[in-house]
DNA sequence: AACGCGTGGAT
DNA sequence: TATCCAAGCGT
C-alpha cells in the first residue's frame, strides 16, 4: 500500500492523464441521464465500448426513461438487443426499468444498496452507477481497476482469478478524499486498464505512472496462472445463439420442427429467419444438444411457447 | 467457489 | 485458423 505522498502524485498523473486523454463517450457527458449510465453500464458487462455505442444510442432514442422500457414486452429488449450478446442482460434490464418504474417512482435510485438490489446490477454495476451517476465516493472494482493495481502495487501480471476482500480493501485504500476526485479517480483507473494497462500487450512506454509501478520494478514477471478461455465451438452456448438470432427476426412464432429439420425437408421457410435458421442447422448439433439448449431459452424467460412455436418473451 | 452465459475484433 | 478477452451477474 503507498505511502500518503505517493498516493497523492498517482492521483494527480492519472486524473491528470484522463483529463487529458479520456475517450469522449456519450455516457460521460454531464447532460446523460443516471438511466442512460445505467443502460450503458449494464450493456457493457462483457461487451467493448464499440459494439454498445449503436446501440446505446437506438436505446436512449427509444426510451429514453426507465418507465419507456417498462412499457413494453420483455421481448421487444431482448430483440433490440441486437448481437450485444448475453441477452439476459436485457431481460434483466428491463425488469430493473419495471421496478425502478413501480418501485422507485421512475427514478434511477442513488444509493448503492437500493442500485444492488436491481435485477442484472451486482456490485460493480451498482457502485459505477452510484459514483458516475451520483458522484458519490464508491469502491469500483472492475476487471481493469483490478489488473491495474495488480501491476501497479501488487506486482503480479494479473489480478488473482476471483475478486478477493484484499482487492477490496486496496482499492478503497486507493481511492482519493473528495466525492469528485474519487469519482475521476475510478473513471481514470478504469481507462488507463482500457486503453494502456491492456491484458495482452501493455503500452508502459506511454503509462503516466510506469515509474511507480511494482511489476515492471520487478521486471514484468508472468502471471502464476493461465487463465482459461471459454469454450465455445459445440457447445450449448453457441446453439443457443444461434436460435436466439432466429428469435430475434422472426414476427411470428417459429414452430419446434423449424429447429429440428433441415428448411429443405419442411419446403418453407418463414420470411427473414432463412439464414440465421440455416446457419443454426449448419451446427449439426446433436437433437439432445438442441432440445437442452431450447429447454434453457425457456427455462431462462428469453423464450417462450406460443402455440407450437417458440418465441420472444411478450 | 466455480460455472454457464454471446459475440466479434484483435493477434 | 485458433485463442484470447471485453466496464459481470446469478446460482
Amino acid at each position: 500500500m503507498p505511502g500518503p505522498a505517493e498516493l497523492d502524485t498517482l492521483h494527480e498523473r492519472i486524473n491528470g492523464w484522463f483529463d487529458e486523454t479520456a475517450r469522449k463517450l456519450p455516457w460521460r457527458e454531464p447532460a446523460c441521464s443516471p438511466w442512460g449510465i445505467l443502460v450503458s453500464e449494464v450493456m457493457l458487462q462483457q461487451t467493448p465500448v464499440v459494439r454498445v455505442l449503436p446501440v446505446w444510442h437506438e436505446w436512449l432514442e427509444r426510451w429514453p426513461t426507465p418507465a419507456g422500457l417498462a412499457g413494453e414486452p420483455a421481448g421487444e429488449a431482448v430483440r433490440r438487443w441486437g448481437r450485444l450478446g448475453y441477452p439476459r442482460r436485457a431481460l434483466r434490464l428491463h425488469a430493473a426499468a419495471v421496478a425502478i418504474t413501480e418501485d422507485h417512482n421512475g427514478k434511477v435510485p442513488n444509493t448503492y444498496v437500493e442500485l444492488l438490489a436491481l435485477p442484472g446490477v451486482g456490485s460493480y454495476t451498482a457502485a459505477a452507477v452510484a459514483a458516475f451517476a451520483y458522484g458519490r465516493r464508491e469502491t469500483v472494482v472492475d476487471t481493469n481497476i483490478r489488473r491495474v493495481h495488480a501491476r501497479l502495487v501488487s506486482g503480479t501480471a494479473l489480478p488473482a482469478q476471483a475478486l478477493t476482500a484484499a482487492e477490496m480493501r486496496l482499492a478503497t485504500g486507493l481511492l482519493p478524499a473528495s466525492d469528485s476526485s474519487s469519482v475521476r479517480w475510478n473513471a481514470a483507473v478504469m481507462e488507463l486498464g482500457a486503453l494502456l494497462c491492456t491484458a495482452r500487450a501493455p503500452k508502459c512506454a506511454a503509462c503516466p505512472v510506469n515509474d511507480l509501478c511494482a511489476w515492471r520494478a520487478a521486471g514484468g514477471p508472468p502471471s502464476s496462472y493461465v487463465p482459461k478461455g471459454q469454450a465455445w465451438h459445440g457447445t450449448d452456448r453457441q446453439v443457443r445463439g444461434a436460435v436466439m438470432a432466429v428469435l430475434r427476426l422472426a414476427d411470428m412464432p417459429v414452430p419446434a420442427e423449424m429447429f429440428h429439420r433441415e428448411p429443405a425437408d419442411l419446403g418453407f421457410a418463414p420470411a427473414g429467419i432463412g439464414l440465421p435458421l440455416a446457419a443454426l442447422h449448419r451446427l449439426n448439433s446433436a437433437p439432445e444438444q438442441l432440445e437442452r439448449a431450447l429447454a434453457g431459452l425457456l427455462a431462462d424467460g428469453l423464450a417462450e411457447m406460443h402455440g407450437d412455436g417458440y418465441r420472444l418473451p411478450a
